[in-house]
DNA sequence: GTCTATATTGTGATAGAC
DNA sequence: GTCTATCACAATATAGAC
């Protein structure tokens, strides 16, 4: 492993964990088994290192997924593939959706400094959501909206463990991790019957 | 307005913008249209006058709900109480999720410093819940696992607000808005929807 | 109680030897 | 490329006048 490659990793686990602020050079030196000078010497500043960590969490967060579509035609089979997918990635990486809303939240414009709409394949989903409403399999529903409900019920549990181990679970640790394991399914589960057609 | 109440003001507005790590205070003095010293005066540390400020924003954040409970019987009519109520008062509040699921991230101690479990009242909504899985108006679902999903459809499109305006709706504010004003009766009906009893 | 001035420490960044 | 030493400034906190 180069050097480089060594302050990126370093650098990825401390922006990660502890946020632009929050993260201090010093500590990033520390975790690469370097000093802070070697630091300035790759990149030039905090700023600059944080960049190059960040565009690459943001790019993660929202995975490509245009191969996988191409062989996925109705908009059920992508629900039943891509939440597993995503639930696994994102418990694999809990801090991570964390960090990106955090720093976006704090310089919003730095959505701008990426180039947007890299990933998700929103044309492709609106075509399969449009052929099940034609064919009466689903309700009616908007392309962005069924993103969103998906990506909040799949990432909000992570983003707020503390809470809901806390106040719902009362710090019982199993308890939550108990959920987790069986959120999958539910996922699956709660967005395909909230968008079943009407029974009448 | 006394001294200590302007300080209070101002460091909520920063400390809820900023973050802990990210507030200065200086800008809460600039802010209160006082000094430095002064806030050491009241508050000796900026970690007191942060947990002032943490614990008073964490219990908004879960609303002390028993009271309006004692006047809803059942799931449905709660779901429709409950889902715009909170709706409203977050989007009055939009920085507060982030803000409180940040710093629990950063430190999940400071929930042991809270009364853990004041407000939500999950044994009333779980004594709902059996009734209605009993009368065959709902499908079985666990109480906690409503509740998360709930609050997720209601505060990841809050706390994802940059992503969302910039991937999803290319930078279109309107869009954004617009997609918001509809949330409380999509996230009513989403939630409805999913808990719905099978139709075999 | 409120201010100015100052102490003290933390932190990003650079200089220069090797 | 890597290190030690140091600079420059930011930020928390305190001293002391009024």
């Amino acid at each position: 492993m180069t050097t480089e490659e060594n302050i990126i990793n370093a650098a990825k686990e401390v922006f990660v964990r502890k946020g632009f602020q929050g993260a201090k050079m010093q500590e990033i030196a520390n975790e690469a088994g370097i000093n802070k000078a070697l630091l300035h010497y790759y990149f030039r500043s905090k700023e600059k290192l944080f960049e190059q960590i960040f565009s690459g969490a943001f790019q993660q967060l929202i995975p490509a997924l245009s191969k996988k579509l191409d062989e996925i035609t109705d908009i059920e089979s992508f629900i039943r593939f891509f939440v597993p997918f995503y639930v696994d990635f994102i418990q694999k990486n809990p801090h991570l959706p964390q960090f990106v809303l955090h720093e976006l939240s704090q310089n919003p414009d730095r959505i701008r400094s990426l180039a947007a709409n890299q990933g998700f394949p929103l044309s492709k989903l609106s075509v399969m959501i449009d052929r099940a409403v034609a064919e009466k399999k689903i309700r009616p529903i908007e392309t962005h909206s069924l993103v969103i409900n998906i990506l909040g019920l799949i990432i909000f549990p992570i983003i707020a463990r503390p809470m809901i181990e806390g106040v719902i679970f009362n710090q019982n640790t199993k308890s939550y991790q108990n959920f987790m394991a069986k959120r999958s399914d539910e996922v699956v589960e709660t967005i395909l019957n909230s968008i079943k057609p009407q029974s009448n």
